[in-house]
RNA sequence: GCCCGGGUGGCGGAAUGGUAUACGCGAAGGACUUAAAAUCCUUUGCCCACAAGGCUUGAGGGUUCGAGUCCCUCCCCGGGCACCA
């Protein structure tokens, strides 16, 4: 029968009353701090995917606090963002009143399915008590310099009206609604994690997370250890030759020599046609062409497209004249926007000199001679036609021809400045002002950034103010910028009236810190309170979906660190111990709203109980693997979960019944193994050992009852209603100690000897194939095995020869080789 | 193209280099029942009439007394990055 609702309300109220999940932050002594990303709320509710995320943490949860740690388990709602805004314009609901609602259908689901959440602290980061102190954040962001304003070309979504920030592109699409994106030149709010690149790098090498996302961080970041080297400029209009010059990053200075041409990227084309370097109309058009090209998509298109520049560059090792090509497959974000172009030895290179006809020199060589090249050599080899340096290992060359072009060493990061503003509403409004006079004037809170205040820390949160029409338009701008009341505000330095900033920041931002908030949400004169940070930070573990690996794992870190800096905080790696999740599909596919294929727990929970629920998606797979959602599978728990009910009526009446050798030892490693597996997230083995082991209780005549409370006990933390029914009724027993609920522990410890074997299946294996298994007494010599082998009357026919060779692996197999 | 995961019965999955297929689902047969559901018992990788035996962890090689597990080559699925110089 399904658990009732009666039942888990019954035990709920216990566990409230007496502040079972709801740890002393101040006092306790064995902090835990058990954390699960937050989840996005979307109206339709819980998503089942997220329950067993949820439910598993719990369960890790439960047995860090059997085992005597005072564990925090917080729950909350980052329901600030595009996401929900999205969804509140579907439908044509304010998302303020939208978030009322979905909160209130959150707040019971996730009460439904049996997590030992700390209500108390619960928190919404639209809540102006939480985003208060994210607007807090971008404040000091800004004191310290590390938020900047800058005008440049930025990914923006057509469909969202919005821009976004590059871990938000996926393959050229929007994350959130997979439109294409476009580039956009504008003027936007930056934060620095560039200048952390480093330390982002470095950080990985100290935390125990999965490799998956170590990888996809250290390839996000995508440091390149190369070389810089200056090319003089010659042939500019009007100006003295080598006067001006352009850097180029490679990897291969080796090659130096095989340069033919230098190619730039558009932007940097425009920025030299502004300066007047560039006069010719031909590539004046080309740069407008592809400029605009590049706004409809994206991504560049495949095929490589450029034109001569008219001017020209000195090669510092051969003093050679190469020309300046303008090309769209040279890009403005990476390296200093310019190439050295040559083709021998690098496929674009040779690609793009085919199609334009320039030429192409070889200069390295895996045999010391020419080749007539029909495509490009990228490897190692011996330099040819490279001067004084002919002859010299291309690995080796690398430095002496940099130190000869007057060159140096140079780090490139892939990763770029977190775009954080957003052209939407329902956001944390950026809290900044800009004041004209004070920017005319040339003065700024910052010297770069004139005009530029933040808003006086006493004066947060800046509140987002209620707007009928709140749809993005499109205009670059957001919807904040047609509230006249909302824009005016004084200058905080000379009074005059200022504009404030519109654009409200990215949600990524209210998730980069919410767990400082957890340890103290309602405080309202500081972010968090030092001491308790001190006693519960970092997190002991964290578990979440791996979607977010270059997204909101990336810049949670980059805040910490910040923090760090700021001397706020005595760690800088806020997540020591992470683990990933794995994805529910349902018949196969991602569930989705699009698809039509997301399955509700509610109706689970209702009609087989949150238990057998519970356990069927921790049985289900390794909590890191995913799998494919079927309500068939649910049978097996809660059949297993009446068996455990059934099982109650069985137990002995007196204590001194006591247990077989073989059930002790069976109790004891499980014990074991049930501990181990829940440690390393395996709920699935772990319950398989519960049911071998229940199926071993079944069949004893009466089951003892201390043997019934450990089974409990180890049952607890998957199914924590039906072992706490079943413990409590346990206090019938005269010499049960009743501890005032069973997930406060403690758990059970084994025996290492209770579960040594007398004796064992030995294997018997005649060359490599097993043909008997016999037992023997744990311990025995290959002797002793030997004889009693050679005396098995089935095993006879087998040694009609001497065996050849003999390997013997103690208390397990023994193999002859015939 | 590059970088990560992964490929084991009808299905979900289990296996420190040492009995592959634990545990569960499903299926088949039986018991109980007027009947069904529920429950309980038995069987359940493949070949073979049984036994004996043989075969089997995506494919093919290799190392080893012994390989799902280690190495090499390849195929397929999932995910990430993608003109990064």
């Amino acid at each position: 029968m399904a658990q009732s609702k009666t039942l888990q309300n019954k035990w709920i109220k216990l566990w409230r009353k007496n502040k079972v999940y709801e740890p002393d932050l101040k006092k306790v002594k064995n902090p835990f701090y058990n954390l699960m990303m937050f989840p996005y709320p979307s109206a339709e509710g819980l998503h089942i995917g997220s329950v067993r995320t949820f439910t598993g943490v719990d369960i890790y949860g439960r047995f860090k606090r059997m085992q005597g740690h005072d564990v925090f388990e917080p729950i909350g709602l980052d329901g600030f963002g595009i996401n929900s805004e999205n969804y509140a314009l579907k439908i044509g609901k304010h998302p303020a009143k939208l978030a009322k609602i979905t909160e209130k259908n959150f707040y019971r689901q996730l009460d439904a399915i049996g997590n030992g959440f700390a209500w108390n602290e619960c928190l919404e980061t639209y809540d102006a008590e939480y985003y208060k102190w994210t607007q807090w954040i971008f404040v000091q962001m800004f004191k310290k310099g590390l938020a900047y304003r800058k005008k440049s070309p930025v990914n923006w979504c057509p469909s969202c009206k919005t821009v976004l920030a590059d871990e938000q592109v996926l393959s050229g699409e929007c994350e959130r609604c997979n439109s294409a994106v476009i580039k956009k030149d504008l003027e936007q709010w930056f934060f620095k994690i560039t200048d952390y690149a480093e330390r982002l790098l470095e950080g990985l090498e100290r935390i125990d997370w999965p490799d998956q996302i170590k990888i996809a961080q250290r390839n996000w970041i995508g440091r390149s250890e190369g070389y810089s080297i200056t090319f003089p400029l010659v042939g500019i209009p009007g100006e003295e030759n080598r006067k001006h010059s352009v850097d180029i990053f490679t990897t291969r200075p080796d090659t130096l020599f095989g340069v033919t041409y230098i190619a730039i990227s558009p932007e940097l084309g425009l920025e030299w046609i502004d300066k007047g370097w560039i006069k010719k109309e031909e590539a004046i058009k080309y740069v407008d062409n592809s400029i605009l090209a590049r706004s409809r998509k994206e991504k560049s298109s495949e095929e490589k497209t450029g034109v001569f520049s008219g001017i020209y560059g000195i090669n510092p090792g051969n003093q050679e004249k190469v020309p300046i090509w303008i090309s769209n497959y040279v890009l403005s974000s990476y390296g200093t926007g310019a190439v050295m172009g040559v083709p021998a030895h690098d496929e674009r290179d040779f690609e793009f000199a085919t199609k334009f006809d320039l030429s192409i020199r070889e200069v390295i060589s895996r045999d010391g001679r020419d080749h007539d090249l029909r495509q490009a050599y990228a490897g190692e080899g011996v330099l040819i036609n490279s001067g004084k340096f002919n002859g010299t290992n291309s690995e080796n060359a690398k430095e002496e021809i940099t130190k000869f072009a007057g060159g140096g060493k140079k780090i490139n990061y892939r990763l770029r400045d977190w775009l954080v503003s957003r052209q939407r509403y329902w956001g944390p409004p950026i809290p900044m002002i800009f004041c004209k006079a004070c920017g005319d004037a040339g003065r700024g809170e910052r010297k770069d950034m004139s005009g530029w205040y933040s808003v006086n820390e006493k004066e947060l949160p800046v509140k987002l103010p209620f707007m009928e029409n709140y749809k993005p338009d499109g205009t670059g701008e957001s919807p904040l910028a047609k509230s006249k009341k909302f824009v005016r505000a004084r200058c905080p330095k000379c009074k005059s009236w200022a504009s404030r900033e519109t654009d409200v920041s990215d949600t990524f931002l209210d998730s980069s810190w919410y767990y400082f908030r957890y340890l103290d949400p309602k405080d309202k004169t500081r972010p968090f309170d030092r001491q308790i940070i001190k006693k519960w930070l970092p997190v002991n573990m964290y578990i979440g979906g791996a979607e977010h690996a270059v997204l909101h794992l990336l810049y949670v870190r980059f805040i910490a660190k910040a923090f760090y800096d700021w001397k706020l905080i005595g760690f800088d790696e806020p997540f020591p111990k992470f683990r990933i999740n794995g994805l529910i599909t349902k018949d196969g596919a991602k569930m989705s709203k699009s698809r039509g294929n997301i399955v509700n727990p509610d109706d689970y929970i209702e009609k087989f109980g949150v238990d057998a629920v519970r356990m069927y998606l921790a049985f289900m797979a390794p909590l890191g693997e995913g799998g494919d959602f079927r309500d068939a599978g649910i049978s097996g728990t809660t059949r297993f979960l009446a068996r455990v009910e059934k099982l109650s009526e069985k137990l002995a009446k007196t204590s001194k019944e006591g247990l077989s050798e073989k059930m002790e030892r069976l109790l004891h490693f499980s014990i074991k193994k049930i501990g181990e597996d829940i440690e390393n997230l395996h709920f699935n083995t772990a319950i398989s050992q519960l049911m071998i082991l229940l199926n071993s209780l079944e069949s004893l005549p009466s089951v003892p009852w201390q043997a019934y409370e450990i089974f409990l006990k180890l049952l607890a933390p998957l199914a924590p209603f039906t072992s706490e029914e079943y413990y409590q009724q346990l206090k019938k027993h005269k010499s049960f100690r009743k501890e005032l609920s069973v997930h406060l522990g403690p758990w059970p410890k084994y025996e290492a000897k209770k579960i040594a074997l007398e004796s064992f299946k030995l294997i018997v294996q005649i060359n490599g194939k097993t043909r008997a298994a016999l037992d023997m007494p744990v311990g025995i010599t290959e002797k002793d095995a030997e004889k009693r082998i050679f005396e098995d009357e089935n095993l006879k026919k087998y040694f009609s020869t001497s065996p050849k060779k003999t390997i013997f692996v103690p208390d397990r197999l023994i193999n002859f080789v015939i």
